[in-house]
DNA sequence: TAGTGGTCTAGACCACCTT
DNA sequence: AGGTGGTCTAGACCACTAG
């Protein structure tokens, strides 16, 4: 899709070849410099798990000084965005296991033990965005989306029913044959360079509907626990809608304050 | 070129002394700073409000550069303990109503408004602590526990049942005739001088039990959001165990991810 | 105007990783 | 040994707030 822009970064006459940055009263430079690195992200001009050039190398291209790079690293570290590590270099942050597992899934077990959840489609659907859907992603009347239904299971017991539905636009080839893996957002990254890299989420109890109740293995109208978040790229594009219906009995959705 | 720093700790030097840093192998200069200013907290040294030195004060005190200070601080202002303003100064968090709201209380309204919620105190019970309540608070057996029992409404609509467990050795003078405040956080600190500094809370979905469900004026059985946190001061002592119970119908609980 | 934090630079040395 | 990020210092100037 987006090729690596290095070729074309000298097509002649633009600005030169590097963004030459200068004070602007207002905006600190190490705000600029975290645009520039941001958008070169936007554009997989550095791609996931990549390293970056150095603090040197990048304080030379920009022209400033190398404390001012590493301000807006470390920044960007903080937004989870790079990873930085002593002696190696920076990284773009890749979405491994363990960093789905801590970052985006929040239901651990009684004894504090995150587990990976095992999932089964139960359907995959195409068809219009509806209103509300269309109010979530930000999608225009007429949109499509892809609509999926499955549930996930937690040591061998059915615990999630849940719900999500994709802008179709940001994911051409993806059709009901091909069967999204476990872990969604590296498949996005790795598939179509789409990178989630935040989410909000809303919680609220609800009751089991009979067909969830089935599922799950509950009687009708049991508390369940509704997640409901969307997830958004860097640029803060939504990605996906996902409404996740859980067992609380034997797990808890855990978050820190303060 | 960098200072011989001396090394002259006196053996017998006193308390009220300067704590003169020097380098230590494996402790950044900047931790060390961080706990000296972390201590001074905990002793209310520094009481809520009050301003600190200027990092330059700081910096000449305890013969590092204002860098250092600075490095220190701002990790310090990211954990909520401090507050910094351009031009004023450098000062102690204080548990307003808006930072409560905003740092503590995380059911808002389907517009996304958050209210301040009105208590009324159902019961204030003085007893031992159960085995619960003690692993929770990491309190010896036979320790004694202050009980609250309250309910709390958001916008005239009665939404949370809420209990709350608090060491007593904590609260020495608190009582079940002097009512303590809708801000509770802000009360222990102003009476007591106990800060809260962060805390961790699990959520399930519960049925409501037959009393619940009278005061929130929902049927029984009916689901709703258990919220269970434990709030710890600065130097991790568990201050309160509080578990709240809120009907969603009309407010949902909120948490960003990544 | 004086004092504070905020930004920016330049250079030194250290700890860690790869070769 | 050479390169990377991590720490620390020193000094300059800017932006904001107060008296």
């Amino acid at each position: 899709m987006v090729e690596k822009a290095k070729a074309s970064r000298k097509p002649g006459g633009r600005k030169g070849k590097t963004p030459r940055l200068k004070r602007v009263p207002g905006k600190p430079l190490y705000a600029q410099v975290e645009e520039v690195i941001r958008q070169r992200l936007i554009d997989n001009y550095w791609k996931p798990g990549e390293a970056l050039p150095s603090e040197f190398e990048l304080a030379r291209e920009l022209s400033v000084s190398q404390g001012t790079v590493r301000k807006a690293l470390n920044d960007m570290v903080a937004e989870n965005l790079l990873e930085r590590r002593q002696g190696r270099g920076t990284f773009v942050s890749e979405y491994t296991e363990r960093r789905a597992l801590f970052l985006y899934f929040n239901l651990i077990g009684r004894d504090g033990q995150r587990t990976m959840p095992l999932s089964r489609i139960l359907a995959c659907e195409d068809r219009q965005a509806t209103e509300r859907e269309r109010d979530r992603l930000q999608l225009k009347p007429g949109s499509e989306v892809i609509a999926l239904h499955r549930i996930r299971s937690l040591d061998s017991t059915p615990t999630i029913v849940e719900r999500l539905t994709l802008p179709r636009e940001l994911f051409p080839a993806l059709d009901g044959d091909a069967k999204p893996p476990e872990n969604l957002y590296r498949f996005y990254q790795g598939e179509y360079g789409i990178t989630v890299a935040k989410a909000a989420e809303s919680v609220q109890a609800v009751a089991a509907d009979p067909l969830e109740a089935q599922l799950l293995g509950v009687m009708p109208g049991a508390p369940l626990l509704e997640i409901d978040r969307v997830a958004v790229t860097i640029d803060d594009r939504p990605v996906e809608w996902r409404v996740s219906r859980c067992n609380t009995e034997n797990y808890t959705y855990v978050a820190e304050r303060g």
